[in-house]
DNA sequence: TTCACTAATGATTGCGCAATCATGTGGCGC
DNA sequence: GCGCCACATGATTGCGCAATCATTAGTGAA
């Protein structure tokens, strides 16, 4: 008894102990605490002055010495590049919320699209002994995935679907989209081809893949424009207005989000540029308003919250130790154009 | 030694601990230990023997045990209703930004707009013995009020403004921003008007604010949409349709958020009513696209990044124990109209 | 050289909980 | 009435770390 022995209680009260409840409810510690986790090992009337001592007292346990007694926290890492964006807040959403009913907590790290930032929380994120861990993509720094597996943690990767995963693997081919893209204008006649796209990653994939379909039929775009992060309606905007001011003649504009789609259509509109007949304009993501803008606005459909949902699954039956399976998990779940008006 | 004695490692290594980093530094682990924490309280010889073994084992520190030891977690507990709207996303990351740069990791929560989910969350994040707290809003369960109360941990409420906050206070009056729209709309010479809100505590805040500025000059609203969360455009849009359907006849729509407003001037302009002459729109919130719709939309700008770095900022201050005044802060943030073409 | 003093390091203990092992306590059959 | 077994409960210990106290090495002045 070296410390904490400050005499009387110093000021505030400290909180409650399962101790505390034990003397309060007569009964041992060990009792209060298979009353609360394990309460069919324990008789009616022992479980009742446990549950009315608990009441008395204001007892909530204490989950860092519960972690370090059990070896796990049951808290999940989550990293994203983004909330602002709202696919990914749809996946947030789905991966709290999922986890939670599972009796696992999050913990969000926003790496701004950063690999930096991503080893950084990382690193913070793994102090705490996480029971499991959920990232955006494939691509992380050397450090992480060297401590990543060192961790020995199941590990869900989402929003990306390619080679090498650390563990499982959520998502769909953004390569595969941007392909997709690029032919859909093709065969809808389109010959001149503009590109708006955010300099992340994933955006740069569905490029390449646009591009490649292009390629593949003898075209390429006439001008393309790379974004910083985040692709904000306003940045969208501002791009195709400067586009249309360096003389750039096309038909069609390819962009990396709705979000960007939208503000190339508005200056499209601003300058009395008739869509879809004088220039087709398609978008990724299918966020909300892409049904309701003027023109509907064309644009490929992916689910940020199921993402969420089997990422989470995933990883509730990796951490639970129910699914042994060695053999790492692979979904892809896919994507699919939805022509609107706009293109 | 009782637990844990498989006698051999059972299948995957355990991460090293301190004292396996003292074993290879030949240093005491507390030595080790303090390297880490005070380096400079360590001879250069010491720390670098240390920092060699830390490096060569790998060696993360286990924060459940280190906040167990010291009681602190580092760890500061986050509740929104949702990071869907961009807004709440804009003021997370301010504040996981803000406190992750003091050394603080934040536990997300997301409420849904339910008292009792939040309920929940908390007596969840609690268990985990948070160094701090932020809330969205000043309505919480009686329950969790007595919680908060008695974790004796910093608190920083957000969003709002009003009576008896737990603690700190950063926000602005949802109230005020209702009736500065509500006497805007007036002085603009608008005498019909419709309602779209939100079912949220503080749109419905902002809405008495408009029904009461209105009132005071003799005006009541002829129709009241209130939606159900989350305010998604096509809402806006679905809710404006039908009040047209229903026959009202306005010159005017209150929107509780901007998004909600997209939506209105949508079904507006399909419609062929003409904004502004024939019917003024006004949001809320200033997003990033309020700037760039045609017409451009009348919004009321509020700083959600500011209300996240303010709050956070209070909480780190608070909790390093700097700032020891025991009156509550409140900080008024204020709002502003900006007007554009669409009222 | 000796002593006082500082800086650096080490030994021990407890944070709050749960896993293990040990001990009751009652019920049932014979 | 005795012994066996299932069940309920309790005592002890360790999870990994840091705070406290104790000790050693190192420094300079008298």
């Amino acid at each position: 008894m070296s410390q904490n022995r400050q005499d009387p209680p110093p000021g505030r009260a400290k909180a409650p102990t399962l101790i505390d409840v034990a003397k309060v409810a007569g009964v041992s510690p060990i009792t209060v605490s298979r009353a609360l986790n394990q309460p069919e090992m324990v008789s009616d009337k022992a479980r009742a002055k446990v549950t009315a001592a608990v009441e008395k007292t204001g007892y909530l346990p204490n989950m860092l010495a519960g972690s370090l007694a059990t070896q796990t926290s049951r808290l999940v890492a989550l990293i994203v590049p983004t909330v602002a964006n709202p696919i990914f807040a749809e996946t947030v959403r789905a991966i709290t919320e999922t986890l939670e009913r599972a009796g696992y907590q999050t913990l969000l790290g926003i790496s701004g699209y950063s690999d930096q930032q991503e080893q950084d929380l990382l690193e913070a994120i793994l102090c705490r002994r996480p029971d499991g861990i959920i990232l955006t993509g494939l691509q992380h720094s050397e450090i992480s995935r060297t401590r990543l597996k060192a961790a020995a943690t199941p590990i869900v990767e989402t929003w990306d679907l390619g080679e090498d995963p650390l563990d499982a693997l959520v998502g769909f081919s953004h390569y595969d989209v941007g392909r997709a893209v690029g032919r859909y204008l093709l065969e809808k006649g389109r010959r001149r081809f503009a590109a708006v796209s955010a300099d992340d990653r994933r955006a740069d994939s569905r490029l390449a893949g646009f591009t490649d379909a292009l390629s593949e039929a003898g075209a390429t775009p006439v001008a393309t424009r790379r974004l910083a992060t985040p692709a904000k309606f306003s940045r969208g905007r501002q791009a195709f207005a400067e586009l249309l001011d360096e003389g750039i003649e096309c038909d069609a504009v390819y962009c990396s989000s709705d979000t960007l789609a939208h503000g190339v259509m508005t200056e499209a509109r601003y300058r009395g540029i008739d869509i879809p007949h004088r220039l087709a304009v398609i978008g990724f993501g299918d966020l909300d308003f892409a049904a309701h803008t003027l023109p509907t606005l064309t644009s490929v459909q992916i689910n940020g919250a199921e993402i969420g949902l089997r990422a989470a699954r995933h990883l509730i039956a990796a951490m639970s130790g129910t699914s042994t399976s060695p053999d790492p998990v692979r979904i892809d779940l896919g994507f699919s154009i939805i022509e609107r008006d706009s293109a």
